[in-house]
Parts: structure tokens; C-alpha cells; sequence
DNA sequence: ACCTTTTCTATGGTCAAACCATTGACCAGT
DNA sequence: ACTGGTCAATGGTTTGACCATAGAAAAGGT
């Protein structure tokens, strides 16, 4: 027997998802819910924590306040990309490994599907990049930022909801002391440019060819690094 | 100010994710949460509901049931990218691109990392689907499992279990009526036999190449079927 | 001794009725 | 026009009770 809470869930759930409840439209009030299933205060709460931990409604005390619906972005995906490298302690070379799959792609399509405004987006984010180059923290997080840039010029939501999920896992396994070496950073800046330059001309194999290297390299440096983890935990 | 099932939501996360609970552990009885956490039971109630959610216990009722911790599986990660994909409307052009993107890289991989018993596993689905070519279910059914034994033999925990939440809805896209013909079942199953040549000579660059191809193929025609549906939904 | 049936009880599932805490709108006074 | 206080709708939390379930343990039959 399935519980009250369970199908009220699902319920909320089929109709956010199909859109029933646009995202950001407020569900009916906990009484109300209560006045129109006939369940319990407690069993309606119960639901809504369901879809609050699913990420498909956000709740807000006070008055006004309430459940309003929302779409499943990419930091839901990105929770639990984090929950099971954490909890299954992924490898840190899985992780490089899934990185070097799923990136070259992206540069290909962000080669293809730019538009002039995403273009104009990455030219920012790789002269900010650049700008950095003295600050080591500040450079690594801007580095974060490039290759997302990339990954939403791709159009490819699915494969760029992933990436930017991993691309934290990444980023803390990078900002490790005394990886990013001036000679590492100097590097990364001219595969950078080389790859820009690649979408520039929409020259979908060379961004592919240019970014697989250019991950090879970087995935090479890390591996080689003695500081490096060897699993990604808690 | 947080609430409180959030917070004890947040505890015994952690304490999961750590091995504090190991899998198949069983947390303690919500009444002895209660005692202990000096909360309602209503709050215990709601911070278990945000675990289940989350795939990390799950709850039986009854006597000796009560809630036991789990690892997130490949389950958890595919619910949610279900989510992702159903809520956001993805086209089906962009699950084809990120498996293109995916996959080629699991058989490279699977190449290197297989072990003499998934190979034989491997074997056994690819004759499992050179059987059933004459039952198009049975032969689309047999055919995710081929791609999931390569997810598998790949060793790469996390890029699986994303192949493994995809594969589903790829399924889905192919099990639309008059689109498997014979000359399409045919033309796969040569292309797992040649990909699973390279990965039995341990190539994984053959393995890679021909993947590609395949993939390419399939996904072209996919395209170029008129009853392929554009996008994902409920 | 073995199997079947019954009983028991710890456990989750649900409900009801309060009261507290928060917050934004509204209104009064300056 | 601004400031401050008041108010009411809403989620947050507690208490206490009772129901439903599923195994274990006891009882009974063979």
C-alpha cells in the first residue's frame, strides 16, 4: 500500500511537470491541500518535503508565503551528481575520465550553435580568465566559468546541466595547493584561446580536437600530481 | 532560520554519506530519533521523507521495519535526470548528442578496464540480441542491455550510471512503432560484433571509432524517422 | 520432530487540534 | 511622504492519540 504522502506527491508532481503548475505559480495553501484531499495537515507536509528535496517547489514562510512551483534546474541535477560521487567515492579519475568525455562534445556544438551574444559571453569569460592570471584562486574559479560558458553556447541542455555539475567536482579537485603552477596556468590560457579561436570559425572538429588535447593535458597534469585525491568524499 | 527537519535531515545525510550508517544499516526507530533529537515526531517524519527522496533510506513499515540507509545507485541519479528531461522538455536531438557523447568513451574504456567475466557477460548480450532479431521488443530490450554491459565493463562508476538514467529514455525514443525494420536490426548487430571485436582485442581506440560510427548511424536515423517525437515529456 | 496456524507487539502510517514564528500588507500618526 | 505599529494569513512545530502492517514467537495439529 502506497503512502497518502507518496500519491499526493505524485500528484503535485505529474501536474508541475506537465505544467499545470508553471514554475512559479503557488500551489494551493497547506490547509487548502488538506480541505481538498481530505488528508492531514501532517501527510500534506510530508509531500511537499517530497518535492521540496526533488527541487520541484520551494517553500516560504509568513505570510504570502507558501509552495510555489518550479522546473527542475541544473543545481538539482547537480545535488545529486554530488550526492553519488560523494556517497559511492567516485575515483577522482572517473570523474577526469567523465569530464574528457563529455566536454570535447561540448566545444563541438558550442562551435556550431553559438550565438553572436554567447560568442561575445566567452570572449569575456576567457579575457577574465587572462585578467587572473596573477591570482590563483580567483583564476581557477574563472576557469570554472570558461567552460561553462562553453557548455551553454553548446544548446544542449541535458549535456550541459551534466557538465556544470561535474565542473565543481572538478574545480575542487584542481584547487588543490601548488597544482596550478605558472606553467600549468600558461598553458591552460593558450588552449583557450586556440579552442575560442576554433568556435570563432565555428570549426566544430577542431574544438573538439583542441579541447580533447587541451583536458588530456590538464587530466595528465593533475594525475601526476603527488597532492592529488584519489577518491572524491565528504 | 533553517527548519529542524532540514537540520536533522542534514545530520543523518552526513552520517550516511561517511559510513557512520553503512548500506543496509537500519537508523534508529523514529520514536528513538524523537527521544534523541528532542524534535516531534512529525519533524522526524518530514526529515525521513527528504532521505527517501533523496535515495538515501528507504522506509518499510511494520514491525522490524523502520528506515535503512542506503548508497545512492544509479536508480537515484536516473530519477532525477528523468526529472531534468521530462520537466525541461529536452529535445530528443540533444539525449541522442549526449549519449553520441557518452558512449563512444565507455567502450574506449571498456576496452581497457574489462575483466575476462564481463567480457563473457558482454558475449552473452550480444548473442541475446542476435536472438531475438526477429521480436522487435525483445530485440530493443536486449539492446539497452548490451549498452549498459559496456557501461558496466567500462569500471567508470560515474559516467555509467549517467549512461545507465539515458538509456532509458533512448529507449523510449526507439520503441515508437515501424522504426526498428530489418534492415536497421541487421546494421546493428554488425556493429556489435565490431565492437565487440575491439574490445575483446583490448582496442580502444576500434572500440571508440566504431562506437562512434554506430552511434552515428543510429542516431541519424532516429532523426530522419517521421514519427520520432521532438521532445521528452510526460 | 515438523509444519501450520494463531497471537502478539514493535514499528511505521495517519489523523486531529492546537499554538508558535514569520512576514508582508495595511493603516495611523507624524 | 515617511515612519512605525498592528494585523492576519501562512508555514513551522508540538502533542497525543489511534490505526495498519508485518514479522517473530507461541500455540496447536499432524
Amino acid at each position: 500500500m502506497r503512502k497518502t504522502s507518496d500519491v499526493l506527491a505524485g500528484e503535485l508532481r505529474k501536474r508541475i511537470l506537465t505544467g499545470a503548475f508553471a514554475p512559479g505559480t503557488p500551489l494551493p495553501a497547506e490547509r487548502d491541500l488538506v480541505a481538498q484531499t481530505g488528508l492531514s495537515r501532517g501527510s500534506v507536509r510530508e509531500a511537499l518535503r517530497i518535492l521540496e528535496a526533488e527541487h520541484l517547489v520551494t517553500t516560504k514562510p509568513g505570510r504570502h508565503g507558501g509552495s510555489i512551483a518550479r522546473q527542475p534546474g541544473d543545481d538539482a541535477l547537480a545535488k545529486y551528481v554530488n550526492l553519488f560521487v560523494q556517497g559511492r567515492g567516485i575515483a577522482l579519475l572517473s570523474l577526469l575520465q567523465t569530464r574528457d568525455a563529455v566536454e570535447p562534445t561540448l566545444a563541438a556544438l558550442a562551435a556550431v550553435n553559438r550565438t553572436e551574444q554567447e560568442l561575445q559571453q566567452l570572449e569575456d569569460a576567457t579575457s577574465e580568465v587572462e585578467a587572473a592570471f596573477a591570482d590563483v584562486p580567483q583564476f581557477l574559479s574563472a576557469n570554472v566559468k570558461w567552460h561553462c560558458a562553453i557548455a551553454v553556447a553548446s544548446h544542449n541542455e541535458l549535456l550541459r546541466a551534466f557538465m556544470v555539475a561535474i565542473s565543481n567536482l572538478v574545480y575542487q579537485a584542481t584547487a588543490i595547493e601548488n597544482f596550478a603552477t605558472d606553467d600549468v596556468r600558461r598553458l591552460v590560457l593558450a588552449a583557450h584561446r586556440r579552442i575560442l579561436d576554433a568556435i570563432v570559425a565555428r570549426d566544430a572538429d577542431a574544438a573538439r580536437r583542441r579541447m580533447t588535447r587541451h583536458l588530456g593535458a590538464v587530466t595528465a597534469a593533475i594525475r601526476a600530481f603527488p597532492n592529488a585525491p584519489l577518491v572524491l568524499g565528504p
